[in-house]
DNA sequence: GCATAAAATGGAATTGTTCCAGTTAACGAA
DNA sequence: TTCGTTAACTGGAACAATTCCATTTTATGC
């Protein structure tokens, strides 16, 4: 039998349909779960997920997330040095703002119009497919605190 | 017994006794090789300084790394999903060219001028205090090859 | 030289993620 | 509506990169 949420198709369930690959109560659960926690690490997601369907692997939702990734339903954005966090906002040109205290994440409009810093000086023969950019500093929150995470 | 390499006094030695750090082989072996081999991931870094030293413990490699980095004498570059690599280009505003398939990362100046994009538009009450920008692509030798890393 | 704190050692542990072989279930066709 | 195919999910084990810990070594200032 399809899958079907239940008493209305739900804005995931469509979104995955018009990607054209098989919708489950998986799938469902991680694109929903992404968008109500934007910039969560997979650890978050699984938790959320879990609380959502009850018994879920963990290597479900890791494939799930790749497959969103893959589709363009989400971006995975990986800081250096902690976990890969997902984010729902796709098909635009934003960056990132992270807190090197507490690892918050925000997104930020690109200074420099639409496609910035997508034209590096020498690309030196390499094509160039997309720009990575990411902020760091600290937060509101942090910046009276001082810079360790454990202080 | 201070250590001091031998003959003559290296450049690596010299910028660690004017980072007024503790001199010590592993330290001096580690900055050589991140200049040896630009960009290298650690494990290639360990495997260098082995060569140069015999037995060193990996943890020596990335206690000094670390320290390298955080005296600015290196730079730490971390790729989404990829090991760290260390960078011995320091001090200047420059960003890195990383191909997808073969994971080949070079410097590129900045298009922006000196201090690219190190103002998002909206800070969200954020202090910036550095801008890391990668641009992901295909190296010349890659490009003919297909996307699969392993094919 | 000597003392002392910084650095290195070696081994085990953690974290985030992926691999694998077997089972389940979504979807297209009949 | 049922059936077959194949993508997707499960559970458990494996992995790679990195860090933690207690102990030993060693560079440096006096």
């Amino acid at each position: 039998m399809p899958y079907h949420s239940g008493m209305t198709t739900s804005a995931a369930e469509r979104d995955l349909r018009g990607a054209a690959v098989r919708v489950t109560k998986q799938r469902v659960a991680v694109l929903d779960a992404v968008r109500r926690h934007p910039h969560a690490d997979a650890d978050t997601i699984i938790a959320d997920v879990r609380g959502e369907l009850g018994r879920v692997s963990t290597q479900a939702v890791y494939d799930v997330l790749h497959a969103l990734d893959e589709m363009g339903l989400v971006r995975r954005v990986a800081p250096a040095g902690s976990p890969a966090r997902y984010d729902p906002r796709v098909g635009d040109n934003h960056h990132h703002l992270v807190c090197r205290r507490c690892g918050r994440m925000v997104d930020v409009d690109c200074a420099t119009g639409a496609a910035p810093c997508l034209e590096p000086v020498a690309a030196q023969g390499f094509s160039v497919t997309e720009a990575e950019v990411i902020f760091w500093g600290y937060c509101p929150d942090c910046q009276s605190k001082g810079p360790a995470p454990a202080g």
